[in-house]
DNA sequence: TCTCATT
């Protein structure tokens, strides 16, 4: 164990927290379910003294030995509370450790108490930053082509929305955007801000809307989530057909996001279903269960709202957990693959996701007659 | 090198 031999100058073992962490139980089983609980760095940011943005569960740890690994991480915070993942920062020369790394817990109290006691242990242990904003803009872009102008499937006997997705930088017009004018629906230019479909004001943001209904919920929701902590959630009533998909992305500056809503509030719920349907002959799929579960850093950056999608009972959400009518915390989804992979060659379920989840979003694509996209989470 | 670094 390379912290033994980091430290083999130290005498006090109970001092020596690196000595401490070979006597913790082994990692949890690598196939585990990730937890019911959806707490993520991603959806779980709060800004410090000096305004920047620090992650509610994710820790930064620095002094870490050149030897240490991801297991060392979890074998390090593993006591404090469950663990979504760890990242010792390598160099990719060396493949040794650059002396710091991050470990993002299930839960903000977890997380909270691992900086203390890794403290008290004497390890250099903080919340992590969220990262910035600026670096995804060009993947913003990807999205957005994909999206805008696009139909969703809607459910049987429910006629299609009269608009198309509009997907587009929703920031406050503020930070420059350039070429925008290539972003249109039907035809026409985005409407500016302040006029008709710009109901999303968050700042560094793109947006999707699909006009399938107009609700005074529309606006009000979505300003109940956070700037900076976009909230994904699978909304759906009980006794409603619809149900509302916003896949929370990786890519902060891009929002997807749909002016329909339910009138009701967004409660997370199990879907019984999680696939849905294509409803042309040209269907661009993506798999948000694919970007669930584990995948819950640095996902407060895209939104993609569906409301009014219709989902089928076809593909379970394998490894979501949530329970059915309950109201939980939003479930970060990845869509990093939109940009990993956005290979229109690529065929649709196909899933490189070590957990089997397997879920498609259909996107009508009648306004191009793109085969099918593929999304998929990149490691 | 007195120990940084934010995926």
């Amino acid at each position: 164990m390379q912290f033994t031999k980091w430290h083999s100058g130290c005498g006090n073992a109970c001092e020596d927290p690196w000595r401490v962490v070979q006597s913790y139980a082994p990692a949890p089983h690598p196939m585990a379910p990730p937890s019911p609980s959806t707490n993520s760095s991603s959806n779980n940011s709060s800004s410090n003294s000096s305004g920047e943005q620090l992650s509610k569960t994710n820790l930064y740890i620095r002094g870490l030995p050149p030897g240490t690994t991801d297991q060392d991480l979890i074998k390090l915070c593993q006591p404090y509370g469950k663990i979504v993942s760890t990242k010792a920062i390598l160099d990719k020369n060396t493949n040794q450790c650059k002396g710091y790394g991050f470990v993002d817990f299930d839960s903000p109290a977890a997380a909270q108490k691992a900086v203390a006691s890794l403290k008290a242990n004497g390890v250099q242990a903080q919340m992590a930053k969220v990262r910035s904003v600026m670096e995804s803009t060009e993947k913003c872009e990807v999205v957005i082509q994909h999206f805008n102008g696009k139909y969703l499937k809607t459910p049987p006997g429910i006629p299609a929305p009269s608009e198309p997705l509009l997907c587009k930088f929703a920031d406050g017009g503020q930070k420059k955007r350039q070429n925008q004018s290539k972003y249109t629906q039907n035809g026409r230019p985005w409407p500016r801000e302040g006029e008709a479909g710009m109901a999303l004001t968050y700042d560094p943001t793109a947006a999707i809307q699909n006009g399938f209904y107009s609700s005074p919920y529309s606006i009000a929701t979505n300003r109940m989530i956070p700037q900076t902590s976009i909230t994904p959630f699978i909304a759906a009533s009980p006794v409603s057909t619809y149900q509302t998909v916003p896949i929370d992305a990786t890519y902060r500056g891009c929002l997807v996001q749909s002016t329909s809503w339910m009138p009701h509030p967004p409660y997370v719920m199990q879907p019984t279903g999680a696939v849905i349907t294509p409803t042309m002959d040209h269907p661009m799929s993506m798999q948000p269960a694919n970007m669930m579960g584990p995948l819950t850093q640095q996902m407060n950056h895209l939104s993609l709202g569906t409301t009014g999608t219709y989902m089928t009972a076809a593909a379970p959400m394998q490894g979501t957990y949530i329970p059915q009518y309950t109201p939980v915390p939003p479930t970060a989804v990845s869509i990093e693959g939109v940009v990993a992979d956005t290979s229109p060659q690529t065929v649709a379920p196909s899933s490189q996701d070590t957990s089997g989840q397997q879920q498609q979003i259909a996107v009508d694509t009648s306004n191009e007659h793109a085969p099918a996209y593929s999304y998929q989470q990149s490691k």
